[in-house]
RNA sequence: GCUUGUGUGGCGGAAUUGGUAGACGCGCACGACUCAAAAUCGUGUGACUUCGGUCAUGUGGGUUCGAUUCCCACCACAAGCACCA
């Protein structure tokens, strides 16, 4: 094997002192941003994710120097959160500490893999002078009034004792410790992103992200469009509005349902007959949590309102109301009309409470489940013989017009619950003052620090640590002096990484986040690439910054990022996720000191479709050091010519073309596969030139810089960090002979080897000259030839 | 349940988008070098076969001269969403 340790060492060495990849700001060259998701600096430190992750862009860029573009690919540590101030607690040592220490630790494993950064731009979220413009962008959001407090039921966890956004609550589970998540009464500082959910949307059609990433963030926010329609009640002056996605149906609605917390109720008790029975119904319901909820959805429960009758806006029938928990206060307007017919939800408590259950569009046994699809209206009135599309134009109409309802759009997309009862983060910049209610500290006291504490453990209530250090707590109003308190939660893990991607640009500005012009200059990101578990989070949260910061005339573009690709998982060698209790983990660091950088990064690039997820194989990661060790013997056979091989010229370019596609569209794997088709072609060889050798020196130079440009240097040439990518000659890749296929009946009989673009007729008459092809012609008479030049050749017998 | 993917040798995976299925790598077998082993180099390697062929890209149909690729139905696995009205 050769000397790896040394050649790395070297290298990474000359690159900076070099500034090979430091990215200037000279606005007149082309620029590329390329963004990986920086890293959370835990104690465990580099994992094999992390440099397929980084991996991908990295070859891109290196690729995107040589053809003279001003590239920036910086890295940074997205370091507040719970699992450092966790481990801190554990270890008795202040997170801020245990942070440097993890940073520090990080940066040493992200260096020896060699991975092109820009290293002056490090930015850290934990840094006083990062988090000032963290704060500053909430106090902004604060002042258009996007930034709100309220009291309401949040997802909570029990365990962390934090507060929980519903993104981090996925499925149930705190996304930190995986415990059940429940429904608690809090103080909550929300962000009001649902107000940009149609930006966020509409902004997907401009944006060049994967397919299903697109599709992942459009079901995410969960627009639908349907109406909002009153009900009056019969027994009071009020009315229950519902939201549908079919007011269509309107006509075959036999009961409604409210949310159980739905406050109609608590403001008519006294007409509810059985109002002990609906109490209790929701005391029970509020014991579940909303999760549970879901999971027993197998059985509807809920309870009739006595006393209160609902009157159908479109004929005037009465019909009963209920409250069950399959109806969330969540969504909508916490209360829906039920249309057993139509609904499967709805045909089931219908079927359990023996409801009417009135058909009104055509198709489909009611007898058997409730009817979903699309049809001709009827016992309808006016609506009978419509289908589903016009039935909902007129029905809306109808109804704007007797005032009785409108169009409507929801969203499932909630407001981003924002504060967390702990210390690891930016501290809220508000101030609670009894007069004045919430006033935001002054733009020129920012940052607001964390004060220093001893102890940082949660209270027992869900307090934050802040909260019992009288000296941040206490202060006065900046609004009217008189005393008042501070603000004690802190913002989430992801407010840091929500626009961490705009500092890079201007990292050491103390006078804004960052500078227009340079914004100008580099914005937008051109490829974003990271983990597919993000783009329902962090991407959408970004976005939504960003996009406040647009309407603020800070950003020079609608959309952050242009382009978006997501790496898929290494899997363990046994085919299961890697982790520490499957014990199937590999740790990437014991391989670089054991096969080096190169190995390791050309590996993770050649196991699979970067896209798709993978399983590890220490046999193949061998067969890599294997290819590399190869690749630095040939320099035996290298002559001093500075030409291409006369023989070896279309491989050549053909390599070339295939090499730089394959890179372009993250296809690293067959990019990679090439060149060691290349190498094995070289191999044949007597001899090769130095022109030859090095193109393979500067093709493999994305994946594997340090061997390729210590064998560089050996023949004696510049360094290819300072050289250019190759280019190739489409006329050269083109072969002078093809090997075609000769089909008889569509089964392969034979091939032929023809010169390239040789005429039709040439070709069947060299075709019809196979001996193996003649024998199937015996007994038989040819009734269709079929010839696709350079292709194949197909006769068809009878 | 809904949405989106994926399904190809012993394994990871290729296939210019409808044109010689299995590139490249791993593994395996045989050979060379070696006292021997490792490393390295060379050859072979989808399955059956009566050596003429036959069957093969999850299963079953269809379109086509020709289908891994397009269409329909089904099965399995993975991810995401989940009583969203």
């Amino acid at each position: 094997m050769y000397d790896f340790k040394k050649i790395e060492k070297k290298w990474q060495e000359y690159w900076e002192k070099e500034n090979c990849f430091k990215a200037t700001d000279d606005f007149s060259k082309p620029k590329f941003y390329a963004l990986v998701e920086f890293p959370y600096p835990s104690g465990v430190g580099m994992h094999l994710g992390h440099i397929k992750a980084y991996s991908g862009l990295e070859v891109i860029t290196r690729k995107r120097r040589l053809e003279g573009y001003n590239v920036l690919f910086p890295i940074g540590y997205d370091a507040f959160g719970l699992p450092t101030e966790n481990s801190a607690i554990k270890q008795n040592i202040h997170p801020r500490t245990l942070t440097d220490r993890n940073i520090e630790v990080f940066a040493g494993q992200l260096k020896k893999v060699g991975f092109s950064f820009d290293w002056s731009r490090v930015i850290d979220t934990t840094d006083e002078k990062y988090y000032k413009w963290t704060q500053w962008i909430f106090l902004k959001m604060f002042e258009k009034g996007l930034a709100f407090r309220d009291k309401t039921l949040v997802n909570y966890c029990p365990s962390c004792r934090v507060v929980l956004s519903n993104e981090d609550s996925q499925g149930g589970k705190c996304d930190i410790c995986h415990s059940q998540v429940i429904q608690k009464e809090k103080d909550v500082w929300y962000l009001r992103i649902t107000e940009y959910a149609d930006k966020l949307l509409e902004g997907l059609k401009e944006v060049d992200y994967l397919p299903n990433i697109k599709l992942q963030q459009e079901n995410w926010i969960g627009k639908s469009e349907g109406a909002f329609v009153d009900f009056n009640v019969k027994e009071i002056d009020e009315k229950i509005t519902i939201y549908t996605t079919r007011p269509d149906t309107l006509f075959g609605v036999t009961f409604m349902v409210l949310a159980p917390e739905h406050p109609i109720i608590d403001k008519n008790k006294n007409i509810i007959s059985n109002i002990e029975e609906i109490e209790s119904y929701r005391e029970k319901a509020k014991e579940k949590t909303e999760f549970e909820r879901v999971q027993l959805a197998k059985e509807k429960t809920g309870v009739k309102i006595e006393g209160m009758t609902a009157i159908n806006p479109v004929n005037g029938k009465e019909i009963p109301i209920y409250i069950s928990d399959y109806v969330m206060m969540g969504y909508g307007t916490g209360a829906i009309m039920a249309v057993p017919a139509h609904d499967n939800r709805d045909y089931e408590f219908a079927k359990k409470f023996d409801i009417d259950i009135i058909p009104v569009i055509e198709g489909g046994d009611i007898e058997k489940e409730a009817y979903t699809g699309d049809g001709i209206h009827i016992n309808s009135s006016y609506l009978d013989g419509l289908n589903k599309e016009e039935a909902i134009n007129k029905i809306i109409k109808k109804l704007t017009e007797q005032k009785q309802g409108q169009k409507g759009v929801q969203y499932k997309m909630k407001d981003w619950a924002f504060n967390r009862q702990r210390y690891w983060g930016e501290p809220i910049p508000i101030v609670k003052c009894q007069h004045c209610g919430d006033v935001a500290v002054p733009y020129d006291e920012l940052p607001l620090k964390l004060p220093e504490v001893e102890n940082f453990e949660v209270g027992k209530d869900g307090e934050s640590p802040l909260a019992k250090i009288e000296s941040f707590v206490n202060c006065k109003c900046p609004k009217c002096g008189r005393d008042a308190k501070r603000e004690t939660d802190t913002m989430p893990q992801w407010a840091g990484s929500s626009w961490y991607f705009l500092r890079y640009i201007d990292p050491h500005n103390d006078n804004e986040f960052a500078s227009l012009e340079k914004l100008k200059y580099w914005m937008p990101v051109d490829w974003y690439n990271g983990g597919m578990e993000h783009v329902t989070r962090h991407v959408i949260y970004s976005r939504f910054w960003y996009h406040f910061l647009y309407d603020l005339g800070l950003v020079p573009t609608k959309e952050p990022y242009k382009k978006r690709t997501a790496q898929g998982l290494i899997l363990g060698p046994d085919g299961e996720k890697m982790s520490k209790s499957r014990g199937n983990t590999i740790d990437p660091n014991t391989l670089v000191d054991e096969y080096g950088a190169d190995t390791l990064r050309t590996y993770v690039l050649f196991l699979g479709d970067y896209g798709l997820e993978a399983p590890w194989n220490d046999q193949g990661f061998k067969g890599i050091s294997r290819f590399l060790d190869r690749i630095e013997r040939l320099n035996e056979k290298v002559t001093s010519s500075m030409e291409y091989s006369k023989e070896l010229e279309t491989t050549i370019h053909k390599a070339i073309k295939k090499v730089s596609n394959d890179i372009e569209n993250m296809k690293f794997n067959t990019a990679i596969s090439e060149l060691m088709k290349l190498l094995n072609e070289y191999s044949t060889k007597e001899k090769i030139t130095k022109k030859d050798y090095s193109l393979l020196l500067t093709l493999l130079y994305p994946f594997a810089p340090h061997l390729a440009e210590e064998l560089n240097e050996r023949l004696g040439l510049t360094p290819i960090c300072k050289s250019n990518w190759p280019e190739y000659d489409e006329v050269k890749t083109i072969e002078d002979n093809v090997t075609i296929g000769v089909q008889v009946n569509g089964k392969l009989r034979g091939t032929i080897d023809i010169a390239v673009d040789t005429p039709k007729e040439e070709i069947l008459k060299i075709a019809k000259e196979n001996e193996n092809v003649k024998k199937h012609f015996e007994g038989k008479q040819i009734i269709k030839e079929i010839v696709i030049p350079n292709k194949i050749v197909n006769f068809v017998l009878k």
